[in-house]
DNA sequence: GTGGTCTAGACCACT
DNA sequence: GTGGTCTAGACCACC
């Protein structure tokens, strides 16, 4: 698992490395009960605060999605995929309503919409044969 | 017609003038034949170099939205909305095809997208009836 | 609403903090939409740092009991009530299996365990009359 | 038999070896006639000054829970086991009661109470089943 | 004025 | 060694 924190993001630092955690548990790259970088180590890693990496471990316990043992060191938690999954789908069912919106605000037609939707799915297809 | 420029946005100060520009001609709060804000007048306004607003605009005389006479001022251009139009509909549907694509990359199947899809643009009709 | 918090007590000064406001929402002496003391204000209150009455809010906005705005204040979330009030039963209910536990572990029958808690409820409904 | 002090609990560490002697009699971990650790000896171990070991001994010698006999060492009493029975008793029932009381103060009713109770029964009886 | 986040450095607790 | 929390002081963003 691979981190990184861009200092000049508009996402808070914190912030980077939970989403960063949230997606390799939804696409598997972490699975549940691995080990996470100790908050001291990453912080040197990517060069924040060890208090920034904390945060970022603590938000993601208070959501299921980690659990800290005191002194040995902070894991997947069993309930962590499922959630991310369902985050990570939340997020991108709201991206495509969010387009689809904009694009009906503008004036395209409901057709038109669809077609356009049809077509990238379609892209897809002929790539994967 | 209400300009704003945001000095920290990624996007450069002079192509958010022309977005704007853009998009209130494809929306038709711009018409062919409006007159636009001097260039001095907007840069005090929104607090930036006149040279700014020039390069805006020139992009835009460019793209055959703007029109600029001699001593008189810049006006929307006759062949400005159609532009316009199809410029924003690239954009709409350049975010469609690319939230579809995340969609498909994250593993959503063509027809959970679809379904989202059509979701949003029927949430829309009953909005509308 | 009113607030306190020891600096020797084994909770967390921040976790105190944070439990006196679940209790007060379960209870109903903070309503839905009420504004908490801010940040700095409560700090200097009880005497803790401000990052410490943050850590609280935080915790609480996490879990859907509070709402921060930007530039406005803090205030209680829309759902905070009956997620409170569920909390609270939670933990009440935990300490009285412990209890329960406990006895029978101890060596104590059911029938003895039954009859101290139906004294205890008898006790109170004399009280009431 | 095993003792242990934490010097930064609530309780004194006097009250906490009371304890520990109380609860193992009331096991039958400590049968009567049993000979205690030595003043100096669990002192030593427990770290602890020997004051505070003399103390705990004081405290149930005058309970009739131990008896010094000089010269010789400290035994557990005749009358300990049921002494430390009926203590713990009341200890636990105690915690019953309070839990009970608790519940009922922050508005949970008598027939959710003992319904809480009697599944914590079952659930003992299942597992022993 | 409001909250949000980060850095820095300290202490505690658990293993 | 591990994580957890606190203090102190800074800067940003929003209103």
């Amino acid at each position: 698992m691979h981190f990184t924190v861009d200092p000049h993001a508009a996402r808070a630092p914190s912030e980077q490395l939970a989403d960063q955690v949230r997606a390799a548990v939804a696409s598997g790259r972490l699975a549940v009960g691995d080990r996470l970088p100790s908050v001291r180590a990453l912080a040197e890693l990517v060069r924040v605060n060890p208090n920034t990496v904390s945060r970022a471990w603590r938000e993601l316990e208070l959501e299921g999605v980690l659990e800290s043992r005191r002194g040995d060191g902070v894991f997947v938690a069993r309930t962590a995929r499922s959630r991310c999954v369902a985050h990570r789908d939340d997020v991108l069912a709201e991206r495509l309503v969010h387009a689809t919106r904009e694009a009906l605000a503008a004036g395209l037609g409901a057709a038109e919409v669809l077609t356009i939707v049809r077509d990238a799915l379609a892209e897809r297809r002929e790539k994967a044969s």
